[in-house]
DNA sequence: CTCAACTTGGACTGATCGGTTCAAGATAGG
DNA sequence: CCTATCTTGAACCGATCAGTCCAAGTTGAG
């Protein structure tokens, strides 16, 4: 075949995301898109389909993107250091929101907020990205020594603390305040590990 | 004068303070607005001017609604019952969100989510008012025997993780859930407490 | 009853939306 | 060079948006 693709698939889905994750679905125009990822109207629906099916994409690409630095970060702690992998967790985001790159908030956090107008195909991906991010964290918590059902409540506690950061820091919360914000949930965990298990 | 005002501007504020609570601003066209108020285009730009003007008043409105139950809820521990206070802060947002007559969610967490894309005007009420909650918990926990700092930073955490029960309300998690991200950190404020200060 | 104030529904504007189509041009493998 | 593929810009569609306006109808105080 002649005449490949000319464009980065790649780079173009990087932009688009971003173009999302600050502005949201609805307050994201396929113009704005189209700025945004210097493609085409037209090519963008060759490539990516419709809106939601580009929003889809997206939110595949932030968990990607995103995802996998989580998952790195709590197998830190993999050999029973439980608070290393927990707070490797929490850098993870607060790295990103100190990334002058990227948007504050969270893509994953926006869109679960929007679940009411958003398809159900979309709504439904943003919570499974919730829960799968809770699954991580039971997991890594499970070689912990906390008492029966513990890791279970740490890990849904530290995945809302982790939203919450995103709706702190688009509330102008100082990188200060969302150290402050994790240290005590932090503390929380110690005070759970070394009252034994 | 004669012909007074014929509908309880109130009641259509709540009206349309529920539409945009639940589906956000961009997602609440003035037909929307008009269907959940039962009144007219015309009446509502007479009454409320447009629609950012409509979104503030609403914003104080819920400000008003609950805001209130936030303040006499901490008021409640206020001879140095800092436990109980708090508990019955959360207790103000676990109710609202367990109200089938109220959308899950936050206006206030859904408003600063959408800071970028909304009016400055907006946007600031928004932060004011996570401002405000803070401010509130911090002077509730003044009373409380807490190391130096510590009021400030579990007003903050406190704060942050009672935004998140609006993110994880919409990410479809149980009451009991939001009850354990709840628990976890008023164990972390009683452990703060009961080592002295 | 009178009349001023309020409410209504609908029509209208200019702009923007998501989505589709197409002809012209750029690209690179053969 | 030839040609299949990809990309582009622009035009276009029907729908919806926020905001404005007005004529007709309703209300209730005087």
């Amino acid at each position: 075949m002649a005449g490949k693709k000319q464009f980065d698939v790649d780079i173009a889905l990087d932009a688009a995301m971003v173009q999302f994750w600050r502005a949201g679905y609805a307050d994201t125009s396929l113009d704005d898109l189209s700025r945004a990822t210097g493609l085409n109207r037209s090519s963008i629906y060759s490539s990516f389909g419709d809106k939601d099916s580009l929003y889809l994409r997206c939110l595949d690409r932030y968990a990607i993107r995103y995802g996998d630095r989580y998952e790195q970060a709590l197998s830190s702690g993999a050999s029973g250091e439980p608070l290393r992998a927990i707070r490797a967790f929490f850098e993870v985001t607060l790295q990103r929101i100190a990334d002058p790159d990227v948007p504050d908030g969270c893509l994953v956090a926006q869109t679960a907020m929007a679940t009411p107008v958003l398809s159900p195909a979309i709504a439904t991906r943003a919570i499974e990205a919730v829960g799968l991010q809770r699954a991580r964290l039971r997991t890594a918590l499970n070689t912990a020594e906390l008492a029966e059902g513990d890791a279970e409540n740490y890990a849904t506690h530290i995945t809302a603390v982790n939203q919450s950061l995103a709706v702190m820091s688009r509330a102008r919360a100082s990188q200060k305040q969302l150290r402050t914000i994790v240290d005590i949930s932090m503390s929380a965990l110690s005070q759970a590990l070394h009252s034994r298990g």
